[in-house]
DNA sequence: CTCATATATGCGAATCACTCGCATCTAAGC
DNA sequence: GCTTAGATGCGAGTGATTCGCATATATGAG
């Protein structure tokens, strides 16, 4: 029985990057965090399990890690970077202005149709993102 | 018979904005423009016209005119923001990686399921940005 | 047409998110 | 236990954007 998703730890060990004190602490952390941190949370939720991780090493160490392709950038309207690990399957999202809350959907369809409408202007996808800003329904 | 588009001009009167020698430089490289240029392209183009116009004018100008309706930023993978005059009708992008290139496209399909799922999940959208990095499909 | 004043502008300093240089440290292979 | 490539801490540096403030100017009132 193979696990159906290696944890972090393992795919850094499979990358070969080494597994350092701080690094260890931002793993558990990425794993932890089903939200979209960005770097100065990430820095908060590190420092609350193991002070003295520099904000520096977590900038380097998100990086790192997503050019290795185990977790995602994000840059919604706020200006800063947003990570969470890599899904199993892409997601688009819902980004509530009032609260700031990220909501995951996925849509077949509309990957569909993107992959179809790509072709037809001769292009091969490479990413996309599709960020939804929402508030929520009244009445 | 009513114009089409008022244009930029026209619409920071109706907006009550004044039309200042260097905004409206600014205002007529917007109009010129095609293209998704950023703050620093659009100083350039607006310096062509007439030196002497600060940048700091031109992100002071660009704010405005978001704030107020008449332009939409934009914000892709290179980080810094783009412009562009608020469409008639809404589009996506396409943006070649390999280039930089930006291309417009429109998917009512898109649209609607986009809709409708926002409904599914009880939000009402407020914008939303759908950027597809591409590259030209090979053979 | 002139004046008053709310708005814009130019300029340099400040800010914000992020990156780098470099000395030190340490994980992991031998 | 060594060795050494790779990781870290720290402070300085960067690049894009914003701000403070004195000056200038568009626009409405008279």
């Amino acid at each position: 029985m193979t696990k159906a998703h290696p944890t972090l730890t393992e795919r850094c060990r499979q990358e070969g990057l080494r597994l350092t004190g701080p690094r260890r602490v931002i793993l558990q952390v990425l794993e932890a965090s089903d939200d979209h941190p960005d770097v100065e949370e990430l820095h908060r939720r590190v420092e609350a399990i193991e002070p003295g991780v520099n904000i520096a090493t977590i900038y380097r160490t998100v990086n790192t890690l997503a050019e290795h392709g185990l977790i995602e950038r994000h840059s919604f309207a706020d200006g800063r970077m947003r990570f969470e690990i890599v899904p199993e399957t892409h997601h688009d999202h819902f980004i509530n202005v009032e609260t700031g809350e990220v909501v995951e959907f996925r849509s077949d369809e509309i990957e569909r149709i993107q992959e179809e409408i790509a072709r037809q202007y001769g292009f091969d996808i490479v990413s996309h993102t599709l960020d939804i800003y929402v508030r929520p329904r009244k009445g």
